[in-house]
DNA sequence: TAAAAAATCGTTTTT
DNA sequence: CGATTTTTTA
């Protein structure tokens, strides 16, 4: 049997262009007994570098060369473009085909995929919404209007994140409500009841019950658990240092029949703890598979052993810890810069000098990345790279589908398929307004709760309900019979049909287009980029329905839709660059309470995860690396004393070198950074044209631009607009907008990182 | 009820 | 400082 299967997939390799064998062939000893060891459980400890994604691909394609068949592989990524990337490579390997059939993604997108097919089992209909932290967020503070506790101590966003501690450490409400002793506790008890009650009724999950019910599904039915273990007979966790309870719980279920589970993880890379990551599942692993093999990939392919000195010198400071030594056969290489700036904006333009300098000496922009603690401080650093004509590219951050009319938009298209679903409904009742005010809701609220229906059932009774308006009446009565009529419509009318129509129908467009403002405009042209997606998205996938797109739009993030632009300098978060690697790397703001983090106090704990953190960042640079800090630093528009951080005196001194040390001038004074702020983002909005006349405009862009796919005066084409010139282009990063004057509806802003232009060539 | 004015508060990090 | 939320007023 497995010789034919062998001969199957052979056939495949031979088809494609890299052979499995060559690539074994390129591997060190323990990376090879990684990779080959196929049955039976394997811990492989995988220092930064040491070529833990080579593996993983080179196992998952020497499985099917065994004969496994894709779909019997379940891999489990950080990140849906790492699952991405990763069945890419496997392509090379084993064809495409193949490769695409592989159970690859996130913990969330796997499990909710399965939660789809067993949705019943649980109580749920297939077409259940999935809540992100926002739309949680907006439940709960729902629950607290409802239970009047609106004061300082409750506050949505912290009783959520409370909540969903707790349920990462399994804790039902039940079992919590039994615990508590003092009012407040109580209190939150009684609103994590109430939230898990509205889930139910709303027919919603939140990202932690993708974890949760799979887990209930695979504990509470026999059946359906012993269906997953028969398929899934090959496990592969990627990241296991950054699993949390229930994603460990729920792979030992599904691994426990044929114990064929593969894990690799850095326990020193570990920087998810606050978000319910448990180091014990590293050690549970052993004591749960005692014939476990353990192999330690302990050469670092990727640094010069000065960054890799540096590395192991920080994270000795941390106590916890696997002790391990990474070692390299690499060049010494150059010292580590350090650079000591006035404020954040002198960091931020010492950094576009040394970027400068790096490409001088034969760096690429795209094999640079700038690093920081928090997203706020991307501002200032754009800001410089832009006075230097410097390209670059920000990840993270607010997103594409985080945009509040792109959540408008999402909200009544999920209501369509899932009416239940309150917190949507909330979303637009009023977007536009529908003269249906706080107290007419008030009383529909109070109507589903006694008679413990869906908000949207109460709204269908609206004529029992005898204290609302006639004004409310209409509304509402306007407001269902539009969603009953696309309900109908998605029966009928094919997705790239209905879905536009609907939208115009809710009235959101004309909405934003009846007041003329920079805002609105925006507004306007993100929801038509949309409606483009999801015409696409229909015509790509003829048998996708809305559900598919909804659920795949919900568990995407902004590191998943952008790639990676040549010729563009990469801004991030350290946690965002967890995984990836670059011929240089800043890392900035290494001041005392900036990096690390501190809040109120730091305990010993959290200062070890800043402390990984940071060595994450230092362990993602290849060639060059560079720290940077700030003496004042403008917090909540006020400029702060700032010390050095005590991350730099942990680094031995040999090691450093300290460039544009500070001299005692004011040649960085406020008023010349005044002067120089009418580049901000905010002032180049469209309109502002008394600071930015057409020509200044065009010259200072075009150099900026130099790399960009787009520029002044090209001929573009748009999927909905049809061709265009492209008039003017402002802004940058994420947020970079181009204005395209189109033959058929004239001037528009789109977002170039989403607008899918193409180049017409003439 | 909706728009305009005032007040508040924020900066961790993300699936 | 600037975005978001709450309060006031028409």
């Amino acid at each position: 049997m497995e010789n034919s299967n062998n001969i199957n997939s052979t056939d495949n390799v031979n088809n494609s262009s890299i052979s499995v064998e060559s690539i074994l062939q390129r591997l060190n000893p323990p990376q090879l007994e990684a990779t080959t060891i196929i049955n039976g459980a394997v811990q492989v400890i995988a220092g930064a570098g040491s070529g833990k994604t080579r593996v993983l691909t080179t196992r998952i394609a020497y499985l099917i060369t065994q004969g496994i068949k894709p779909y019997q592989i379940l891999a489990l990524t950080f990140t849906n473009k790492a699952a991405r990337e990763m069945k890419e490579r496997i392509a090379n390997f084993v064809g495409s085909s193949l490769a695409e059939r592989i159970w690859a993604g996130t913990f969330h997108s796997i499990f909710a995929r399965i939660l789809r097919y067993e949705s019943e089992l649980l109580g749920y209909s297939k077409n259940f919404s999935i809540y992100d932290q926002d739309d949680s967020n907006s439940l709960v503070k729902e629950i607290l209007r409802e239970l009047k506790l609106q004061s300082k101590e409750y506050q949505p966003n912290q009783i959520h994140s409370y909540i969903s501690k707790l349920k990462n450490n399994l804790v039902s409400p039940e079992e919590y409500q039994q615990e508590v002793k003092s009012q407040y506790h109580k209190n939150v008890a009684e609103v994590y009841f109430k939230y898990q009650e509205l889930l139910k009724t709303n027919n919603a999950m939140d990202f932690d019950d993708l974890l949760l019910n799979t887990l209930d599904l695979l504990a509470g039915n026999k059946e359906v658990l012993e269906k997953y273990q028969k398929q899934f007979k090959y496990i592969l966790v990627d990241e296991f240092q950054d699993t949390n309870r229930p994603q460990y719980l729920i792979i030992n279920n599904l691994a426990k029949a044929h114990s064929n589970i593969f894990i690799v993880g850095d326990d020193a890379q570990s920087i998810y703890r606050w978000r319910g990551a448990e180091i014990r599942n590293i050690l549970d692993f052993k004591n749960d598979y005692p014939m476990c093999k353990m192999i330690r990939l302990e050469q670092n392919y990727r640094s010069t052993s000065n960054i890799l000195d540096v590395a192991h010198s920080i994270i000795e400071h941390n106590k916890n810890q696997i002790k391990k030594k990474l070692w390299t056969e690499n060049e010494k290489g150059d010292l580590i810069d350090v650079i000591e700036a006035e404020d954040e904006n002198n960091e931020g333009e010492k950094i576009a000098n040394q970027i400068i300098k790096l490409v001088e000496n034969g760096f690429n922009y795209e094999g640079i990345a700038v690093l920081y603690r928090t997203n706020a401080q991307s501002l200032v650093l754009e800001r410089s790279l832009r006075l230097r004509n410097i390209p670059y590219q920000v990840f993270g951050g607010l997103s594409f589908y985080q945009r509040k009319e792109i959540k408008d938009v999402v909200a009544y298209l999920r209501l369509l398929i899932n009416p239940h679903d309150s917190v949507s409904l909330l979303r637009i009742l009023n977007e536009p307004p529908r003269g249906i005010g706080r107290a007419s809701l008030d009383h529909i609220i109070e109507y589903a709760n006694t008679r413990d229906i869906s908000l949207f059932e109460a709204f269908l009774y609206h004529n029992e309900i005898t204290n609302l308006q006639s004004r409310a009446h209409l509304g509402v009565k306007n407001f269902i019979d539009l969603i009953k009529k696309y309900q109908e419509a998605l029966d009928y009318y094919a997705l790239d049909s209905a879905i536009p129509d609907f939208i115009q129908e809710t009235g959101l467009l004309d909405m934003y287009k009846e007041i003329d403002s920079d805002e609105t405009n925006d507004r306007w042209n993100n929801v038509m980029q949309l409606i483009n997606d999801i015409i696409r998205f229909a015509r790509e996938n003829p048998n996708l329905s809305l559900n598919d797109y909804l659920q795949q739009v919900s568990l995407l993030t902004d590191f998943d839709v952008k790639d990676f632009v040549d010729g563009r300098v990469a801004l991030m978060t350290l946690h965002t660059a967890k995984g990836l690697e670059f011929p240089a790397v800043f890392i900035t703001g290494l001041e005392k309470g900036l990096f690390p983090i501190i809040r109120n106090r730091l305990s010993t704990e959290e200062e070890e995860e800043e402390r990984r953190l940071f060595y994450v960042g230092i362990t993602r640079a290849k060639k060059k690396l560079c720290l940077s800090y700030a003496r004042r630093r403008s917090r909540f528009g006020e400029y702060q004393n700032q010390l050095p951080s005590n991350f730099i005196s942990e680094i031995h001194q040999d090691y450093l070198n300290f460039i544009g040390k500070l001299k005692n001038t004011n040649s960085y004074s406020q008023n010349q950074y005044k002067s120089n702020s009418f580049l901000s983002g905010s002032d180049l909005k469209s309109g502002n044209h008394k600071y930015f006349p057409d020509e200044e405009r065009d010259t200072s862009y075009s150099q900026l631009l130099e790399d960009e796919t787009f520029h002044t005066g090209e001929l573009v084409q748009h999927s909905h607009f049809g061709e265009g010139r492209i008039v003017g282009v402002m802004g940058s990063g994420q947020n970079m907008k181009i204005t395209v004057d189109f033959k058929s509806v004239g001037r528009k802003q789109l977002m170039a990182a989403f607008a899918k232009l193409t180049k017409v060539k003439y």
